[in-house]
RNA sequence: GGGCUUGUAGCUCAGCUGGCUAGAGCGCACCCCUGAUAAGGGUGAGGUCGAAGGUUCGAGUCCUUUCAGGCCCA
């Protein structure tokens, strides 16, 4: 046989009988997380306990921090987007929580509105019911309506409370807020109620698509695109002035010109208002087949092509803007309309002056807003002309109107041109037939009044709240503000069934009754009932608790009893945007929110429309900070979308990676910008969050024979031991993690976490400690003085962890204190305060400098180590002065020993491989000799076996 | 089309008010350990800072333009 080579010198047998000698690890805390079969059951524990209930009876004297939870939408299951919002905001709740604070967080949901009633439609049309439904009576059908929407909400807010609770987020999952709950929509019905009382909330025409098969306005949803031929016709309309389009153009004429507009529908001529250029385009005079017309410049050559005339000739040309107040009468009304800027004037096709008729068309309404112009509709619900219209207009249809107007404008000669066009046009999705645009009686809220509590406006309000509010990311303040200042009034009506009823009622003489008494009478209706009240109950039942001679805002002489309801509803916006009412104050829970937390999207959606009413109700913002996430991009960077295919399941990532994962994922990501989902990343996510695993699991199984309360001891360890070192780091740790979650800054808290387990403990600390963790005596106090170390940093870490991996850091816990141990969640933060020897930056350096010396002796043959002596330069003495036990230095480089020089000029690795090797620790140290019982053992380890 | 916003190593991100030979972690390559073992440790290779101009002694950092994305409007 042989001589084994030194290197890998075993004991005879090739195993080594020492080893029942060393105090190896052990642990219960498994090296796989298996989360996805794990996570489950510790949710069902939580539950089990009620641990929402337990933490916030333990705080009920705690100073609160108010987090208010944005009601997602209750259709269909969560996607990721939901998953990287609900984790920020459980990072919120758990990480206050340790703070010591109380955290009331009541998640919610927002059940009403179009996206559910489209669906359930579309359900029941598709089924046997659609014949019986439609015989209903209206209010009856409407019933019918809610009570399948309300089944599917519910239904949804089932699924998504499981999938939400599944994510391992805490919140009051018992007791949720939904926006169709009766209390909720009264308090709705309340906070509208003080905007009547503002004098913010009037009632006026807006144009909406209209279908004229089912007399109904129609939602973007409810559209269908059709190709669709129609009239397309060229029109001038005659200048009032002659003598201001001179001026326009610098330039005198002989006959009097005409503005050449082109429209596909000219069934909305009578109600033409104005005509709109853009201020920054070229226009021209030209004459074009005997006419004197101003048209486009840039179109000018198409147009006559259009109408089929030679090649025009221009006369003067100026800028919309000169044109901007020019007069022109109406080709067949009395009419006088003027010519107005639109910034959305294109050169894509038409004459570059745009037919404007404010209660035909959305654009056409915004510009009539913006320039005064008179909102009129002269069609009626069944689509024909209304009394207001030319006499020899009324009664028809709007199709037949596009005939008699194109003949009427032949005859007069104001028709420059008229040809078919086959073009893509909105169709009602139910009946099939082409949509309208028409104006209609809709509820505003106005941005631009005074209030009545000031005087001041909603909109100016608002925007000077901006100031003293927090933005995270600090951009959103910009964005925010930019927001209000654009916005138009907020038309808060919808023609649906599935919302909550504007408790308006009409008079037999045909006013409007809606006053802040009015509405809270009917809020108090609501609040026993529900909304469903509002086709059940008879308005004098409604107005039970009300009296109109006592309220001066009332029409005069009004009886209850001969009252009519209207049907519209509220924009589900107002709903949710009450909540801070509905939900904070109603519960009292507190208003207004240290946060508000959603994607930026919100800034216009649930912040805005949160901001407006609260600050017309209150005279204050709901919120004081408001933080934004970005949308969840593919790996390259493109939108998420079910029809792109790129769309990542949450049920499926759960299945594969865990909620964990995924939670370690998302603290892990810049959230303020887009955010890369893909398989890869949550793949390496779920690397680093296992070595944080390991790190803990090190820990753990170090502590087997240490006492529960063993890290009392660690806060009077010697700051110059290797020990005093890692706690001072891990001291700092707790801060910048605290700090870092404090400042919602959780990608800082996670890198500073995972640096520290891996770099700090798994590659340093644990590596050092290992040899005195196992081969000193059980008992030895520098065994013991580790383990009161490695004790305190299983306390700091499971709880700095917990708000991120609340499983793992329970699961930990459990380990170390118990199966009955109360949940981390309990928990509050050590606040651990440590200092080590501040020589210890000197040591870490020539550590470096060690380890990289040791790789180059490699190349000499001393591939381990341990077969390694190292001389490390101490010239001033400095080092001496921390490394009071020359072990801690050889311990840190991993060699069998190490000293310090005064005189050596650099790091000098000596070859040990002559030296006899301990059979126990494995270590050359120079105390290696034959014992009593045999074996070549180091005095350390000889006196840890009890020989001589 | 407008407002806001993002673009730095294969990946996730740091780089404050301009001065850095552009950093960290993960991943990767090579090596060590086999008493954290479907673990652990060491060393190392990776970037003309989306592109093009400009200001400056000096620009990832300031200005202009441009490309590719995202949110919200139109």
């Amino acid at each position: 046989m042989s001589e084994t080579p030194t290197k890998s010198a075993q004991p005879s047998g090739g195993r080594n009988r020492y080893k029942e000698t060393l105090n190896l690890p052990k642990t219960e805390f498994p090296m796989r997380a298996d989360l996805a079969r794990n996570e489950p059951l510790t949710v069902e524990r939580w539950e089990r306990n009620d641990l929402y209930a337990a933490v916030d009876a333990a705080r009920q004297a705690a100073e609160p921090f108010v987090f208010h939870d944005g009601p997602p939408y209750a259709n269909g299951a969560i996607h990721l987007g939901h998953l990287l919002n609900k984790s920020l905001k459980d990072f919120v709740v758990r990480s206050r929580l340790l703070e010591g604070r109380r955290v009331q967080y009541v998640p919610g949901w927002d059940c009403h509105g179009l996206p559910i009633e489209h669906k359930v439609l579309t359900e029941i049309l598709a089924g046997a019911e659609a014949k019986a439904l439609e015989a209903m009576p209206a209010e009856a059908q409407r019933l019918e309506i809610r009570r399948r929407c309300e089944e599917s909400a519910r239904g949804f807010i089932e699924l998504q409370s499981r999938q939400m609770r599944r994510l391992l987020t805490l919140a009051d999952y018992a007791h949720p807020y939904r926006t169709m709950d009766p209390a909720y929509e009264a308090a709705v019905l309340e906070v509208f109620a003080d905007l009547v009382a503002q004098g913010i909330v009037y009632r006026d025409r807006k144009p909406v698509h209209w279908s004229i098969a089912n007399r109904t306005a129609l939602a973007e949803a409810e559209l269908e695109y059709e190709e669709r031929d129609d009239p397309s016709v060229f029109v001038e309309f005659d200048a009032a002035d002659r003598a201001a389009v001179e001026r326009a153009f610098g330039q005198e004429l002989e006959v009097t010109p005409t503005f050449m507009i082109w429209t596909t529908t000219p069934w909305t001529l009578p109600a033409n208002r104005g005509i709109a250029v853009g201020p920054k385009l070229r226009y021209v005079l030209a004459n074009l087949d005997g006419s004197e017309t101003v048209v486009a410049e840039a179109l000018l050559e198409r147009v006559a092509k259009a109408l089929g005339c030679g090649s025009p000739q221009v006369i003067a040309s100026c800028s919309g803007e000169a044109l901007v107040g020019l007069a022109y009468r109406h080709p067949f009304t009395a009419h006088v309309g003027r010519v107005v800027p639109a910034s959305y004037v294109s050169l894509e096709d038409g004459t570059g002056l745009v037919h404007t008729a404010p209660g035909h068309g959305r654009e056409d309404y915004l510009t009539g807003l913006a320039e005064g112009l008179e909102v009129y509709c002269p069609v009626a619900e069944d689509g024909t002309f209304d009394e207001t219209a030319p006499e020899w207009l009324r009664g028809r249809s709007v199709w037949q109107a596009n005939e008699i107007v194109v003949a009427t404008l032949r005859q007069s000669g104001h028709l420059a041109g008229a040809m078919t066009i086959r073009h893509s046009y909105p169709h009602d999705w139910r009946s099939k037939t082409p949509v309208i645009f028409r104006a209609t009686e809709q509820w505003f809220v106005a941005v631009d009044r005074p209030l009545a509590r000031d005087g001041r406006t909603l909109r100016d309000a608002a925007v000077a709240s901006t100031e003293s509010i927090s933005f995270v990311p600090e951009w959103g303040r910009n964005r925010f503000r930019g927001m209000l200042e654009s916005r138009p009034d907020w038309c808060i009506s919808r023609q649906r069934a599935w919302g909550l009823p504007i408790p308006a009622f009409r008079t037999p003489r045909g006013e409007i009754l809606l006053t802040a008494a009015s509405v809270r009478a009917v809020a108090r209706a609501f609040r026993g009932g529900g909304s469903d009240r509002w086709f059940t109950a008879s308005p004098a039942e409604l107005l039970e608790h009300y009296d109109p001679a006592a309220d001066p805002a009332a029409p005069k002489g009004i009886d209850p009893r001969t009252l009519e309801k209207l049907h519209d509803i509220f924009d589900v916006w107002f709903e949710s945007g009450s909540s801070w009412h509905a939900v904070l104050r109603s519960r009292g829970i507190g208003v207004p929110a240290a946060l508000y937390l959603e994607g930026s999207d919100q800034h216009r959606g649930w912040f805005q429309l949160s901001m407006l009413p609260a600050m017309a109700a209150t005279g204050g913002a709901p919120f004081r900070t408001l933080l934004t996430h970005g949308f969840i991009v593919d790996r390259d960077g493109r939108k998420m979308s079910k029809s792109l295919g790129n769309a990542l399941s949450v049920d499926d990532l759960l299945k594969d990676f865990g909620a964990e994962v995924c939670r370690w994922w998302v603290s892990s990501i810049s959230y303020d910008g887009d955010v890369k989902a893909d398989l890869e990343l949550l793949r390496l996510a779920g690397e680093s969050y296992r070595k944080v695993r390991n790190t803990l699991r090190f820990l753990l199984s170090n502590l087997f024979d240490a006492p529960p309360d063993a890290a009392k001891d660690a806060a009077s360890i010697d700051p110059r031991s290797i020990d005093g070192w890692a706690l001072g780091e891990l001291s700092r740790l707790e801060r910048e993690v605290r700090d870092a979650y404090g400042r919602y800054a959780f990608r800082e808290a996670h890198q500073a976490i995972h640096q520290f387990s891996s770099e700090t403990l798994s590659a340093c600390y644990l590596v050092a400690v290992k040899d005195r963790l196992y081969c000193d005596a059980a008992g030895s106090p520098r065994r013991r003085r580790t383990q009161a170390a490695m004790a305190e940093m299983v306390e700091v870490l499971c709880r700095l962890l917990s708000p991120i991996l609340p499983h793992t850091a329970d699961e930990a816990q459990r380990c170390r204190h118990g199966e009955g141990a109360p949940s981390i969640a309990l928990a509050t933060h050590r606040g651990f305060r440590f200092e080590a020897h501040p020589g210890w930056s000197a040591v870490l350096a020539v550590r470096d400098e060690a380890l990289r010396r040791l790789e180059q002796a490699k190349a000499s043959g001393i591939e381990n180590p341990l077969d390694a002596g190292v001389v490390v330069p101490d010239p001033e003495g400095r080092l001496a002065e921390v490394l009071a036990d020359p072990v801690d230095l050889a311990d840190l480089l991993g060699t069998s020993r190490a000293r310090l020089d005064r005189a050596a000029k650099e790091v000098l690795v000596e070859d040990l491989r002559g030296e006899p090797r301990c059979e126990r620790s494995w270590r050359r140290d120079g105390t290696v000799r034959a014992r009593s019982d045999g074996g070549m053992l180091s005095d350390r380890d000889a006196r840890a076996v009890g020989v001589g």
